[in-house]
DNA sequence: GTCTATAAAGAGATAGAC
DNA sequence: GTCTATCTCTTTATAGAC
């Protein structure tokens, strides 16, 4: 095999990931065809099969390609935050800017790539990828740790709803923050993401050191 | 038509809605063929079309059967916490909590109906009911004004998305609660809905309240 | 590695008998 | 109001030529 070969082979896949990356956000996973899919890729039907071999793992695939680089960002950002002595807060953004960082390597409009994002990590039907879960069961449990460590005296259990209802916050945001904005008829604003991972900061902060914390 | 027909005719049309809102909850809307539906419910595969006109519209009431009662319970609750000047709590309570009470209304387990509310709110995928919309626009219309009273000096813009960070609270403790309590192998608990009701309504409230917030 | 052609299964919907 | 039988369309996947 030379290397144009591998280019034109990898150009082939690419233009499929992209174009379902580009579809999926739009429409969800579970409203696209394959035919969709080579079709705004400009691809042959069977090539979806003959480099991933499933419908499934190209979904796979795509899951990957982002959110795999997002939980690492995050548990990279983590270190460096205990390093540094942050606190509750600089680990909550930890948290939630990865996706900010993310969005500069999609081709897609910010816009679409969080609509990605949020079906990724909420619609667990189209099948929640193995290939994630250790690197997302490794992220968690650092999290946790650090989090239990800011709040000694909070019962773990507590901690871990909290962290669950700023998973929602985040989630809902990424998912539906277009939602909001079409049903305020945009008296909400159209704040870029930066400004929303402050607010969400901000309000996943009070909610962690409400009555029952400990903050450090 | 003798009350017999009538009778009968419902009970067809219920025994598809039990059976569907079951097989939603459980493996979601577009997992979800009328073959399955109609299996589970015991008749025949005609009955749908013949009851409701297509499955886009079975889907439909099967959304506002439960989601129409907990906008109308939202609605009365709020009024009932302003007559009797309630804060902002009691607000969020009042937002909450509906789905606790319709929960028994339902032949479904607890876990399973909220699945299926989750679901409702967050699959906009599969048709966000027209029919459902008007009271949805009342509902958090009445809210906002609510809460644009308590927080008198938070501009506006900031408050919705704080009403939606704590619909995303919401939604995904409905929808993803059951993922928590796998995920974490049970560390988190397994809490009755009454709990993380309370434990929703102090999150948020602290988030409401947060830097830039003037409660009441 | 890419193409055409097609297989095999499953979907939603409905005509017409009862 | 319910049933059987079937229509029509779309889906994913693949065999085999190039």
């Amino acid at each position: 095999m030379v290397a144009g070969d591998t280019a034109k082979r990898n150009l082939t896949k690419v233009r499929i990931l992209d174009a379902t990356e580009q579809l999926v956000a739009e429409q969800g996973f579970d409203s696209v065809s394959l035919r969709d899919i080579t079709n705004g890729a400009g691809v042959n039907v069977a090539a979806v099969n003959y480099h991933f071999g499933s419908k499934e793992k190209l979904y796979e695939a795509v899951q990957c390609r982002y959110i795999n680089p997002v939980n690492e960002e995050r548990l990279e950002l983590l270190e460096k935050v205990l390093a540094e002595g942050g606190g509750v807060r600089e680990i909550l953004e930890a948290f939630m800017r990865p996706f900010l960082t993310m969005v500069t390597r999609s081709k897609m409009s910010e816009q679409l790539f969080f609509k990605l994002m949020g079906r990724c990590i909420m619609d667990h039907n189209a099948s929640l990828s193995e290939e994630m879960i250790p690197l997302f069961r490794q992220m968690s449990g650092a999290y946790t740790k650090a989090l239990a460590s800011a709040f000694p005296e909070m019962p773990v259990d507590l901690l871990l709803w909290r962290l669950h209802f700023s998973f929602g916050v985040m989630a809902n945001t990424l998912l539906h923050g277009d939602v909001l904005i079409k049903f305020t008829d945009g008296a909400c604003g159209e704040p870029d993401f930066e400004t929303n991972v402050q607010r969400m900061v901000d309000f996943c902060y009070a909610g962690f050191v409400a009555e029952g914390g400990d903050p450090r």
